[in-house]
DNA sequence: AATGAATGAGTATTCATTCAT
DNA sequence: CATGAATGAATACTCATTCAT
């Protein structure tokens, strides 16, 4: 019996370590440049036993990404379940992904790779499926704390939950990428100023005019 | 005399046979899966000739997102130029990026794959500044327009005008990645809408609030 | 146990079938008509598997030279250390040396083809420097020699021992290029008398008057 | 008339130029990366040019071999006709060849790839022989005086005129390619030294005894 | 379960040669 | 005569995947 546990416990061990090292490689040189051999080596394993374990390069890339979604949806589900105040909930949920994002850069930029990317196209149907299902899901999250905000009247009513958590999430991790991985058009030590100001905008453009003026200045820097 | 002139022009008319086959092929296969063979075969030449026009498959790449910007820095010049209103001017430039983008989804697509791209590594030095160099343009351009709204009061002064810009900028580019390419988050026929939203979100967030009331709903959709 | 050692038996066994298709193909075709896809169809095996072995084409080049140059010295090594008569032990170096030029016609044609070749500079240093060395090696030995009959007595004593060397080999290596390769100025028939005409030559040439009469007509042929 | 003439005039300049070119461009980067578009840009034509006034990359190669054979085979004659005592003849030829290969290093180059190569090998026959043709020429005249020498009494009578011929110039044509494009085994301010003992290896192992001691260090450096 | 040797299809790039103008 | 645009065959090298041990 123990055997059986112990082998099982290898096995995720194994797994992870592959996950890891592939984690780590797909960002540093991007899915194409990152052969399944350094992969192999990085795991210190032979390419033979990446395969043991994931069925295809890509389903290994797909399963990296979603490592990541898992990590981050516990993580805002707790806050979105939480009795907070609704614009602090909100203005928490944002910086929690902000910070999410920042925390671990490879997760985030494995992520953009894929939503804008080729690799998508050839993986199989029901892997995809699964990604996006964690994507919408967490968007889905979102959107309804917009709509208990929009419920309480804090946001205006004119305001499509579903979208406005879409806008925040494309905005934000827009800024991210560009910050944590474009170079020269945003300096690094702008990061917090920056997500601060993207944050402000779109509380302030969300809010309802009443709720406004007590509200103002609420997101700083 | 007449022949150098026709020469000319039948080596600038192959280049565009060029560009053009080029461009479909990328964003119909991504950088990657589209082979020069293809490219070739598109343009209806041979391979060598494209090596004729083009130094390498990086800089055809390189060649085909430039053109694009060209396109669309004379575009939104023109409107930045004009004496509209300001809040009006910004509506302009917004929603003629947007136009753009979405009319011209291949650039797009290919922009936004150049963004967060391994190719970008490989490239000649010169034509990865010569591409940023537009891109820089293009948001020097948007945050002159804010900094003029600002220095009208119409938007708030505690903005800064380039970040602005670059929220703007990659809300709508994460918004419109998502609709024209994301698939099954965002329904095409949505795209209208979510835009406005986006745009508007954006508007109310920068404005200063005595601008406000008079303007709200300014942005329909 | 076993197991480990037959792998690297077989990997050896497998090198091997690969440098002697490459000796075969690199000697009847020369470097650059010789492509890989030759090497290993001949070696009964696939492109990719020569790679496995050698790192590029350069290098299986430079590593069929060494393995030529490792036979040969080992041959020279022993008559050196002999214990012959000094002149007799020059003759048989050289004759050694021509005899194994003669029975290893592929060797030797692309020893010469690496010396007066472009592919040496696309090698990588160290290489280059391992097959120089061997060369390097080879001359000291026969300089050796030449510096004992100098001592002696037989040899001129203002006769440079390296210099010896090096007028012995190329002239031996030239000639033997002419013959085994050279098609029509000499025919192959006369190429052992021809080879006893240079050696005697460079003896004579060499002897100090004194010793001179008793050996005459030494070398025959 | 003139026109002829200048139109003559003109077709010759333009095929010595491009001889040049192809000269210098063979020799810097060897046969195969010398591309006929280098070739064409070096001599200033296009590159079509240049297959109006030769029919192929090794026939052009090819002249430009037999161009170096030529001023070489004149000097030589000269001094084979002169009335120099034979021993000086004999010498001052070998000097000739020696400063000949020094002064062209960039035809000696050449020739010595020619023979070494698989150039040879595509070569159209006729041009292949002509180009052996010339060499034979110049063995022959090698030959020539050596004959003379054994009639005089100067040199052994069993030598074979033609085979000492051969032995002299594959020695000289061997050490020089290992001084001028050898690197690292021989230095070039050696070469002098080393050419003098080669040649004087030559004459003393050529010379019968008699002749012998008066001639004792004729050959200097 | 793990290995690692073998595969071979796939791709960018080069260049001698031709030919219409 | 001269051009230079077009060709396309040729080739080194890579890497995801398989499979016998």
């Amino acid at each position: 019996m123990s055997t059986t546990a112990r082998r099982e416990r290898e096995r995720l061990q194994r797994r992870r370590e592959i996950l890891e090292a592939a984690r780590k490689l797909f960002c540093e040189k991007g899915y194409a440049a990152a052969t399944v051999d350094d992969i192999a080596a990085a795991a210190e394993l032979s390419k033979g036993t990446v395969y043991l374990y994931f069925r295809s390069k890509d389903e290994l890339y797909a399963s990296v990404i979603l490592e990541g979604f898992e990590k981050l949806e516990e993580r805002l589900k707790e806050l979105a379940r939480s009795d907070l105040p609704l614009l602090d909930k909100v203005e928490a949920i944002l910086r929690a992904f902000v910070d999410h994002c920042i925390s671990n850069p490879e997760y985030f930029r494995l992520t953009q790779l894929f939503a804008g990317g080729s690799v998508r196209e050839n993986l199989r149907e029901e892997l995809r499926r699964d990604i996006e299902a964690h994507a919408r899901d967490l968007l889905l999250l979102g959107a309804e704390v917009v709509r208990e905000g929009v419920e309480e009247g804090v946001f205006r009513h004119d305001l499509d939950p579903f979208m406005a958590a879409l806008i925040a999430w494309r905005t934000l991790t827009g800024l991210l990428d560009l910050v944590i991985f474009g170079g020269e058009l945003v300096r690094r030590k702008d990061l917090q100023r920056l997500m601060g100001q993207a944050m402000d905008l779109f509380m302030r453009g969300a809010l309802k005019r009443e709720a406004d003026g007590s509200k103002r200045g609420m997101i700083k820097r």
